[in-house]
DNA sequence: ATGACTCCCAGTGGGAGA
């Protein structure tokens, strides 16, 4: 199974480049974050026809989750339970047995900011139903745009970044607590590239000077880290004409089904 | 350089992203 995480920065204009990765790589699954669609605007007829059913959760302008699967996925939750938001941040589902979440963590903003409060709040809330979520699914894989640079290694330049937001000391023990939980990222299970990155900043030519971070993840449960068999990051869409400044991410599992 | 780009909703500017 191939499971997907890509930050498309507008579905509305990312759409024709979302299409086009189905085909290339027929990922069973495919996470979207910040679809920025009011969910009437989904356009779920347009992917149903690629062959892709979807579950989607949006709002108007910012933010904006969905799941598109080749299969049907049972048992869809939206947001966070028992953490009330306003944002649409988060869609699961349970495909072939596997409980799929897909997260748009919150960006924070700086640290001195009510949005970095928010952030840890958020952060306190998914730690704890993750936490939860795992006691009845063993088999669980944790996507999306986590917005945090776990080690300096995922930071084109750590001392400039140093304490700055996606990389503050809080943030990273955030992700060492869902790592605690019974998580592995998925990505570090393998040699890699050295600068290996998820994210570049439309700004300053980061992506031709390859200056970026990698916030973008995929974690998976004790019970699937054997099942894990390649973790990668695929670049090339970030070349494309109007591109995502977010490039997908991709796991196979060798699991049955 | 508190920049630079892109998206959105707005409405010829401003917020947010990361």
């Amino acid at each position: 199974m191939r499971i997907a995480t890509w930050n498309v920065n507008s579905l509305t204009v990312r759409l024709p480049q979302v299409l086009d990765w189905l085909a290339a790589h027929q990922p069973d699954a495919l996470c979207l974050q910040e679809t920025k669609l009011t969910d009437d605007k989904f356009p779920h007829t347009e992917l149903a026809a690629a062959g892709y059913q979807s579950q989607w959760f949006g709002q108007k302008t910012y933010n904006g989750v969905a799941l598109i699967t080749r299969a049907p996925v049972d048992a869809v939750a939206k947001n966070i339970p028992g953490y009330a938001d306003e944002q649409s941040r988060v869609i699961a589902g349970t495909l072939n047995g596997v409980r799929l979440i897909g997260a748009y963590f919150p960006n924070g903003q700086a640290p001195d900011s009510d949005k970095f409060q928010y952030k840890m709040a958020w952060l306190e809330g998914l730690q704890a139903w993750i936490n939860e979520e795992l006691k009845s699914h063993a088999r669980l894989v944790l996507v999306g745009d986590y917005n945090i640079a776990p080690e300096d290694q995922d930071v084109f330049d750590p001392v400039a970044w140093a304490g700055q937001i996606l990389c503050t000391p809080e943030e990273r023990a955030h992700f060492q607590r869902l790592l605690s939980l019974g998580l592995h990222d998925a990505f570090r299970l393998f040699e890699q590239p050295a600068k290996s990155w998820s994210w570049w900043d439309y700004r300053n030519l980061a992506f031709r000077k390859n200056q970026g971070l990698r916030i973008d993840h995929i974690l998976v449960s004790d019970a699937l880290k054997s099942a894990v068999t390649a973790c990668s990051i695929d670049k090339l869409p970030r070349k494309n004409e109007r591109p995502s400044d977010h490039a997908p991410v991709w796991v196979t599992l060798d699991t049955p089904g």
